[in-house]
DNA sequence: GTCTATACTGTGATAGAC
DNA sequence: GTCTATCACAGTATAGAC
């Protein structure tokens, strides 16, 4: 492996586990083997190496809400956002740890406020699906929690040996059942009294 | 008010939104208007600072686990430490963003592994009340998924907007919705030793 | 109780040898 | 590409005047 490329991993692992601000060069130059110097040879920065860290995971999920806020809203895409969304925490467990513990607190790092804006888009998408306090905090518990557990969770590591493909069945199954209880009629322009039909 | 108190409540809120490591004296010395000589006066060091902003939180979070941990695990058991847990969550929200953010990266001080105790003891707890991937998920989702809305969430602004009675019966609502579908009896019911005594 | 002055360490970053 | 040497700066913490 290119030394970039252990660089950007081995960052992106500190970053998520010590924080942003908790974690040196010197730290990871440590890791890697390597000295500040070099480090700062592949990386112009600390930020740079930031965003090489966490850039792609931020551009997929950016593709993910793209995919749902072109769509008409309805179950179906609904489901498929569910799936899209698990699949996406299980793909990129570190950066959602680092957006989620961090995000607020990194603002002015570019890449980072552009995760912090795709929250926030998420969360006017939802607010707008569902005019009900209760049915928007179902959509924050569903996806909060789920990258919690995923990302940012003491107890992480307990997940980490589960077989994936139970894992990721048992959380399409909750989150789905969280959200099936907000009405899709809410927002959307159907008129199917569907909204019993469970997701 | 104290300057003592004072320095307590706004180092909370510094902590808690640009994070420990990412928090300088310099910056709690201005933002109380007093000298870092000053802040070192108060409270001996750093560490010392964090303890006095999150430890009463931390107390009263070992109290509530301690009172379910010593009782047999029921349907009003669960009620009752859903209630209390919404309950805390919204009277520490800066302390749950500080444990729930940076928990994890902030290992070594002793405060904050209190915390992280806490979290284990928890999770141990509901591994034990149910043997099923997705029970155990439940909790987790439930618990980090309440605790990231009201404490970590970038969005989090919009809740503190709510109503609080709204917000608190919602909640209450959502987590024993999700607890709901984990069966006590499966637990309650079987009299292995090891479970009976774990608990 | 609060301040100024200071000590010491670690930080991100640059220059230049090899 | 990797290193050593060095920089300027911010960090925590201490000493002592008032």
């Amino acid at each position: 492996m290119s030394s970039h490329e252990e660089l950007r991993m081995i960052a992106l692992a500190e970053f998520a586990r010590a924080g942003y601000a908790g974690t040196s060069l010197q730290k990871v130059a440590e890791l890697t083997g390597l000295s500040k110097s070099s480090v700062l040879y592949h990386f112009a920065s600390k930020e740079a190496l930031l965003e090489a860290a966490v850039g792609p995971a931020i551009d997929r999920m950016g593709q993910i809400l793209g995919t749902i806020e072109g769509s008409p809203i309805g179950l179906d895409r609904r489901n498929e956002f569910v799936t899209d969304f698990v699949d996406f925490l299980l793909a990129h467990r570190l950066e959602v740890s680092i957006f989620l513990n961090q995000g607020p607190s990194l603002v002015d790092v570019p890449v980072v406020d552009r995760a912090n804006e795709l929250v926030e888009r998420l969360a006017e998408y939802f607010c707008a699906y569902t005019p009900t306090v209760e049915g928007q905090l179902r959509f924050g518990i569903a996806l909060g929690g789920a990258a919690y557990i995923l990302g940012g969770a003491p107890g992480a590591d307990r997940n980490s040996e589960l077989p994936a493909a139970e894992l990721r069945a048992a959380l399409i199954t909750i989150l789905s059942e969280l959200l099936a209880a907000v009405p899709v009629e809410a927002a959307a322009a159907s008129t199917s009294p569907a909204a019993s039909e469970a997701l």
